[in-house]
DNA sequence: ACCTGAACACCGTTCAAGT
DNA sequence: ACCTGAACACCGTTCAAGT
């Protein structure tokens, strides 16, 4: 009610919000911890990520309270490519070369560290935006565009949901991580697409008599 | 060339190997960990199975040195039913049918507990018979054998290579296990099965001029 | 021959003291 | 306001002592 508000605090307030050496140590960290996680997985020691940041172990927590707030930030980048890399495809002339295209390049950063499909796909199927991946409701609408595009220009089925499709691309991303065999991954996915533009099963098989009730 | 052979040694050392209290911790053993494991997921705590089992941690440790040794005897029973599954399937009218259900009993005991698909796609992929599964080996077999009389009766493509169903399978299981969704589990297999049923993506596709060398 | 549990090692997390 | 690292907690693993 009384609470005083200054005038220009509306967008200048999150432009300088800590310390110079605090905002440093941040960008040590997140960089130190892009390395490691590439070296050792998901799963790698916040110690060594300290360390080799040259900050304590107690700053890490400060500036990253649980391990997803960390690797959240290390994938934030690249997560705005992808969504960038959608809207840019959708305005491409092929629906089906421009959804194979996404999700090839969705299975290419899903599978940047080892850990990272798991973590991720939890984000993907439900609602509640993560603290790991914050933009993982916006990847899921960015690709669901695409899907859709596909579908109503007859190139894919349309009794697919757009979420499974991008479910199952994680799965090849993880089937990518689990063998060690890049070219698994490829292959799964040509599965799927080839699944997608078949007419469904139950079209192809002789009707079933309707059940009485 | 000198040892001696006692006239029945052939078969009956193998029955009393241990005392009966150390075969009876064992049993302990594999069912507690079957209930913990089913309850908490493969990376659960193994003092607390020990501690279900009414035995100490050495004794968990002496029969089972590691932890995959003590998935593998859990696992036991169950991989010796879909081995023997997969041979029954085999003399079913339909190849496609029993190819089908045999993926679907794959994925409902690959999904058993928590963490349990990741361990094994490994096993599956990999050519060592790991501590973790040693029946992974004869399962792949056994799976392949369902894959290939499909393809020789022309229900599925011939250009898939049955190693990779198997893996698609358990990437359905892994889906299954992350979104918390059994039925996502059964979309995705049904998806892969269409992709298997139909023509390959490049052959529906206007034949490109081959390449000069 | 087997069992037990204290002891050790390792790593994630917190927090009192310092600047 | 932020940083540091010792301290605590937890769990996996080993091994000397016991039966």
């Amino acid at each position: 009610m009384t609470s005083p508000t200054s005038p220009n605090s509306q967008g200048a307030a999150a432009d300088r919000p800590q310390r110079a050496d605090a905002r440093r140590n941040r960008d040590l960290l997140v960089a130190a911890a892009e390395v490691v996680f590439t070296e050792q997985g998901a799963d790698a020691s916040l110690e060594e990520i300290a360390r080799r940041a040259g900050v304590g172990i107690g700053t890490l927590y400060r500036h990253f309270p649980t391990r997803d707030d960390l690797i959240a930030q290390v994938l934030d980048d690249s997560n705005a490519a992808i969504i960038a890399r959608a809207k840019e495809l959708l305005g491409a002339p092929s629906p089906m070369l421009a959804l194979t295209r996404w999700l090839d390049a969705l299975i290419g950063q899903t599978a940047r560290f080892r850990g990272l499909t798991q973590a991720l796909t939890v984000n993907y199927a439900g609602t509640t935006g993560s603290r790991l991946c914050s933009a993982c409701g916006a990847i899921t609408t960015a690709g669901t565009a695409l899907v859709v595009r596909a579908q109503q220009a007859g190139e894919i089925r349309d009794d697919v949901a757009p979420a499974d499709v991008i479910v199952s691309a994680n799965a090849a991303a993880w089937i990518a991580e689990q063998t060690g065999d890049a070219s698994a991954a490829t292959r799964h996915l040509a599965l799927v697409l080839d699944g997608l533009r078949a007419t469904p099963a139950h079209r192809t098989r002789r009707v079933k008599p309707a059940r009485t009730r």
